[in-house]
DNA sequence: GGAATATTACTCGGATACTTTCTGTCCGAGTCTACCAGG
DNA sequence: CCTGGTAGACTCGGACAGAAAGTATCCGAGTAATATTCC
């Protein structure tokens, strides 16, 4: 699985801690975990694509959360980032090969391919099931510490206006 | 997911069709599938490596499972295949940047991963329920056609001794 | 004819290239903000 | 003082390289059956 779903479920996560007018923008993001901010945008681009989240291009902008947070499944995330497809997909095997028949003969799914899908199929359900709301209840009474420290960072990152912030260039 | 699961598993299918004392050789499983026998053989012996078959060198050598087919699932084989890592692997970013706390403070597992773990353990659980057995089980009753076809193959590739098959060489 | 032996052909196993996917980086198009000039 | 225009800087978005994993292939070590030779 890409690294990048988890980059993506922590920022969906942290955007959802954000007030509800306000934006990150990917740097900002990128500066919060420690992450390539030219690769990490990549997969930003990819849950706007996916409908996950919204963008605003220019100065204030960045990316906000599309839609409540308790719409937004797990899955849905893994999906944006890694694709809709299957992890396995049956290439009909036994259809090839001395011993095969006429295809019109293969009506009845590959039972490997089968149980294959009912594995994934049980493997999305439970991915479907938790959302990033989910993630945001567990949060503060988890982790009251990292939830306060949180929340000063976003204060400071989404509410002053940069305006006169390097009043003290370091210029020569 | 590796294409050589899907693989192994049909080849785990057949040598479970196959009498306890013959075997069949890597050729003979890649021909049955229409497969590309190098590349094949690569994954015969990850299952080998795996406890799963034995295999034997020299003429009328070949592959043969290891245990029961009842004993053998679908879980193992991918783990095989795949390798036993789980697909999510936990970077523990919350951990990183401006906001983060001291190490000792994350006690608690990552919810994210957590979740992930959760879903995986589900899919791992669905693949441990279905064992080789299962499959030779069902390919009788589902597939009675593909069945005697195969079964004829498996006579034809383990029965006669190939001592005298090519008197009509094509030399020259 | 029977048995020991050398030969032969066939098997697996690991070491070696090639392709696709994933990872990482860059620059251009568009937009909002802030400043400046004019009335 | 207020308004319009202009310049600037910041944002996303897609196009462009590098690394890693997966895919495909080959050849060598070892073994069991076979054919030969000798008794």
């Amino acid at each position: 699985m890409s690294e990048g779903v988890e980059w993506s479920l922590h920022a969906c996560h942290l955007l959802a801690e954000v007030p509800p007018d306000a934006c990150l923008s990917s740097l900002q993001l990128a500066a919060f975990f420690d992450l390539a901010a030219a690769y990490f945008s990549k997969h930003l681009q990819a849950l706007t694509r996916a409908g996950i989240t919204n963008s605003s291009t220019g100065p204030q902008g960045g990316y906000r959360l599309a839609r409540s947070a308790a719409s937004i499944s797990f899955l849905e995330v893994v999906e944006a980032i890694d694709g809709p497809a299957p992890a396995f997909r049956c290439g009909e095997i036994r259809q090839r090969g001395p011993a095969a028949l006429p295809a019109r003969m293969y009506r009845n799914p590959c039972a490997i391919a089968a149980t294959m899908a009912g594995a994934e199929a049980a493997w999305r359900h439970e991915l479907a099931n938790v959302t990033i709301a989910d993630l945001v209840a567990s949060f503060g009474p988890k982790a009251p510490a990292a939830k306060a420290r949180t929340q000063d960072w976003l204060a400071e990152a989404t509410g002053p206006r940069p305006a006169a912030r390097n009043s003290t260039s370091l210029s020569t």
